[in-house]
DNA sequence: GAGTCAATAT
DNA sequence: GATATTGACT
């Protein structure tokens, strides 16, 4: 019924990091003027953001000293990394990079979650690969991560399926973990009959750099929301952005044991300063959003690169906000 | 080319 | 074990 649409509708807000829980991701990427215009407080500054892991670790061996975290203090506040145009068009740089490989993606709960909303927002019959890669707007997200990210998800909605009406189907505790992680919106369940709201618009605001992005993305958004929704108000769009920053998730709060996939955040390097080039990147996720139609994009997910360990010299990327104070 | 699915590789 | 890659098929 169109209640479970409306209690989901509802809680979508709820599960959003409070304004004081936000990272400083946007701090970092807006000016002060903006974060101010925009209500958005910096809890802290003093962690630097440095922003500088030379990722290339094609087949570069990891300096211990990267790997090596202090446990305490190491992977609060990681900061934006590649750049997209090294993970993205593997071109660009400086080096031939031809064979450069992509770091294995983590899914993290955050970068799930992000998934879930865009699948949501486009609907399930609308949600294919390219479609939701491009909605999440996550530089370095390849069609590849989501095509099968998507492939996984959709045989957990297929077991949550069967469970829910009746029959006995197992449940694998791995993969669900993460799946479930995010709620599962009620529709993505019953494929029978799209509500007539078919996908809203949450605030699924992008943190713009620029101020002119900033309103013009927000502009798009509502219009965008507005034409496909005529029926809805979209949400009003304030500072609470990216429905990332909480680490706990609103079932369970541990993922990030270092354990399962033994990604920490490095050091970031020795550089402890803040790179402005990274700044220049900033607008480089909106070319390849070639359906102007869909919500703006940005590169608001820092890119945590880590060579991991014994086992190869893999390769791990993780796309999320960081911030766990 | 893009998408889905299953199998297989890393 | 989680994710990537590949191949067959639509």
């Amino acid at each position: 019924m169109r209640e479970d649409d409306s209690d989901w509708f509802a809680r979508w807000e709820e599960e959003l990091p409070s304004p004081e829980e936000l990272m400083p991701l946007s701090q970092s990427l807006i000016s002060p003027d903006l974060a101010l215009a925009f209500d958005i407080r910096s809890p802290v500054h003093g962690n630097g953001n440095s922003g500088q892991p030379h990722h290339h670790h094609q087949s570069t061996p990891p300096t211990p000293s990267q790997l090596q975290l202090p446990s305490s203090q190491a992977n609060s506040s990681a900061e934006f990394a590649a750049d997209s145009a090294d993970l993205g068009s593997g071109a660009a740089g400086d080096e031939p990079a031809r064979t450069l490989k992509r770091p294995r993606l983590v899914w993290t709960p955050q970068l799930h979650k992000r998934f879930v909303d865009a699948v949501a927002h486009l609907g399930i019959k609308n949600a294919v690969p390219k479609t939701i890669m491009q909605l999440m707007s996550v530089d370095g997200l390849t069609r590849e991560n989501v095509a099968s990210h998507l492939q996984k998800y959709r045989l957990y909605l297929k077991r949550m399926q069967g469970l829910s009406s009746g029959g006995g189907a197992g449940s694998d505790p791995a993969t669900d973990r993460l799946f479930a992680s995010s709620p599962v919106p009620a529709h993505f369940l019953h494929p029978n009959r799209v509500p007539s709201s078919d996908h809203f618009m949450p605030s699924f605001v992008p943190i713009a750099t620029l101020q002119q992005q900033q309103q013009m993305a927000a502009a798009a958004a509502a219009a965008a929301a507005a034409a496909a929704n005529p029926h809805l108000q979209p949400p009003q769009f304030h500072h609470r952005q990216i429905a990332a920053a909480h680490f706990g998730s609103p079932t369970n709060g541990q993922f990030n044991s270092p354990t399962s996939n033994g990604q920490f955040n490095s050091p970031t390097t020795t550089n402890g300063k803040f790179d402005p080039s990274f700044l220049a990147r900033q607008t480089q996720p909106l070319h390849r959003m070639s359906t102007p139609s869909l919500h703006s994009p940005v590169g608001n997910y820092s890119e945590d690169l880590e060579s991991a360990n014994a086992n190869g010299g893999r390769t791990v990327l993780t796309l999320f906000p960081t911030r766990d104070d």
